[in-house]
DNA sequence: GAGATACGCTACGACCTGTAGCGAATAGAG
DNA sequence: CTCTATTCGCTACAGGTCGTAGCGTATCTC
């Protein structure tokens, strides 16, 4: 999701955006836009914000805005798919502990005031759009689930799930507790309103890989 | 959140929301409007849901709506949140029917096409404003705990959980349960895009109520 | 019937969107 | 160095939307 190459000439292909003839676009107006769209995507929300106040705030023109993004929808999806960037997987030793980590980040994340309007802001486009809801599954979906799988990678390896058992229904688990912890982190930041602090995130996690919360193991 | 009585006196009294001295507002127009709300953010969202375009939908004049909600904004939080008036409780025999039966209904809440966008588009604009958040708690968010805390009373009177037992802790641990199915399912519609089915409903509370979902009950 | 209010209609100013045209600036190619 | 292509900032513009104001008419209470 880099600023696309708006030009009538599509070239269709990723690896070079735009051809290199003549002046080159400027790589601080790309960043001082998105910055400032985000900031005042958190100052004003998606409703409030406008290209014109986008503009001043970045200090460019409201022309340079059109030559990079077709439409303010565009612009703020970029500028909110691009703070997913940051999502890394590291190998903390355990499985609950890799998860535990990017549930972190995600929290961390989503406690910016930025994020908050713009990303409810933009799944709420994506679900009347069907090309943006697939490019917010590609940009920030699956970058999250692949972390878990990497992270479930790494626990195989340390023999700490057998890999005889069935793969496949191992990382359909692994994608209903994400779904899950990813939903609940959203639901209490984004809806409520409070932070997913560690103390939370952990209660969260022994839930979901340990045991029944109401009354321990019933069924055991 | 009914219709708010728009003129200048303003009762700040629930009951009689405007004074009976002239023509009385048109219930039907009231019902027209909402309904053509819902209607238009269906179809067009939020960013392309227009007052003009309501008041033709809704066969009423554009100056009705501004006698009744002083901005966009407010039409639509009205019209979403009346959506929610329909929860109810029904005492099913278990806690986890209960439970169940109140996720189910939130389920085909937000799997109707006009809750989606809505909704989502509500929580963005709540989260910039403390009062509109405190909106959504007190009209969504709140209504539905209570049912799941009415349904708690049921199991306590059922004998399915001990009231000696700590019950404030109980009833955090049903308020944790209820964030984490709402958030999933949520983020299952909202997010992903794909129902909430009653197979995939069933799954998360076996995982929530009886047993870790990765190894069964590791710790026992 | 008198008074008060809602209704539909039209018109209006202010704002935002997205586009077009201009001259100046900045890069590579010959 | 010159030529060419592209970007940049600036100004202006048509179109659409928001929310308000004024008018005559309709409908209710006293």
């Amino acid at each position: 999701m880099a600023p696309t190459p708006q030009p009538a000439t599509q070239p269709a292909t990723p690896p070079a955006p735009h051809r290199a003839k003549g002046r080159p676009r400027s790589a601080a107006a790309d960043r001082a836009i998105l910055d400032a769209t985000r900031e005042a995507l958190a100052e004003l929300g998606w409703g409030g914000l406008t290209m014109g106040d986008v503009a001043v705030r970045a200090g460019v023109a409201k022309t340079t805005l059109y030559r990079r993004w077709p439409s303010k929808n565009e612009l703020v999806v970029d500028a909110v798919a691009s703070l997913f960037d940051e999502l890394e997987i590291a190998d903390r030793g355990s499985l609950r502990a890799d998860i535990a980590d990017v549930v972190a980040q995600f929290a961390d994340l989503l406690a910016r005031p930025e994020s908050q309007a713009a990303l409810l802001a933009l799944f709420a486009e994506g679900s009347r759009d069907p090309q943006l809801r697939r490019r917010i599954r590609e940009h920030i979906v699956d970058p999250q689930k692949r972390l878990v799988h990497e992270g479930l990678a790494h626990a195989v390896a340390r023999g700490e799930v057998p890999a005889d058992g069935d793969a496949t229904a191992i990382a359909e688990q692994i994608d209903i507790i994400f779904d899950t912890i990813a939903g609940a982190v959203e639901h209490r930041m984004l809806v409520i309103g409070e932070p997913a602090d560690p103390v939370w995130i952990n209660r969260f996690i022994d839930l979901l890989l340990n045991q029944g919360l109401v009354s321990g193991c019933p069924g055991c």
